[in-house]
DNA sequence: AGAAAGATGCCCT
DNA sequence: GGGCATCTTTCTT
């Protein structure tokens, strides 16, 4: 059952820790792989000076400022591709990076596709370019509605369950939701927008930017019956 | 026109 | 822990 598009309805800092434990999918003439989102951040467009909207629209970030429930994936470093998913009405831009997952289905795709897949099954999709190389995720992709059963890519809830009620769907299969300072953010790096499942070992390793003080939160218990954070 | 930096990952020491 | 690979966007750092 894949995720409505009024899950993106609301901005990306609610959207991001829903997403947690939800199945991202790619179906491709070579095979279908499938990852459990661990990790994510949220952009927050132009009030967000680490944002690729921060400056407004440009071609490149033409998608984020479409209507949401659509993939952003942009190339970086000359080498790797990011992919986000697209929350806010059309006219605003504000997204999910997705950072880490857990390949569920699929595991020898992805394994072949990766370049340096190690020897256990855990960095497979750790970190967000080696998510997109697992799914085999590329400039195609840019733009592709992810609620569209119709769709290549498209995000789904867990296998076999529906829209949770309360809580969101990691904390449905028992996980806690932690948040943090954003990875390779300098820019409002203080803003605890990245969101992980609590001691899964899918999770990126990489030190928050400004990791001295930059305590872990847990945010689990402050979640608003609805779902969202208060800020 | 040109340059600098970037929401990184890999491999080597 | 650090250098390297290597391209696109954006602004003239």
């Amino acid at each position: 059952m894949l995720l409505p598009r009024k899950t993106f309805a609301g901005s990306a800092v609610t959207v991001a820790p829903a997403l947690l434990g939800c199945v991202l999918e790619h179906d491709t003439p070579e095979g279908l792989v499938a990852v459990a989102l661990t990790e994510v951040e949220a952009y927050h467009g132009q009030a967000d000076p680490a944002s690729h909207a921060y400056r407004g629209q440009t071609p490149r970030n033409a998608v984020m400022f479409g209507p949401p429930g659509h993939a952003y994936v942009y190339f970086t470093y000359g080498m790797h591709f990011c992919v986000n998913l697209v929350c806010l009405p059309e006219g605003t831009a504000s997204a999910v990076l997705l950072r880490a997952g857990r390949v569920i289905d699929g595991e020898p795709l992805a394994r072949a596709r990766r370049t340096a897949p190690g020897p256990d099954g855990r960095d497979l999709a750790r970190g967000p370019a080696r998510l997109c190389q697992a799914l085999g995720i590329d400039r195609e992709q840019n733009g592709a509605d992810v609620c569209d059963p119709a769709s290549p890519l498209r995000v789904r809830w867990p296998a076999g369950t529906g829209e949770p009620a309360g809580p969101w769907a990691a904390e449905v299969a028992g996980a806690a939701i932690s948040s943090g300072p954003r990875v390779g953010v300098s820019a409002a790096g203080d803003r605890p927008w990245r969101f992980w499942i609590t001691g899964d070992p899918t999770v990126s390793a990489y030190r928050p930017y400004a990791p001295r003080r930059a305590r872990q939160k847990r945010v689990s218990a402050h979640a608003q019956s609805d779902g969202t954070i208060p800020l």
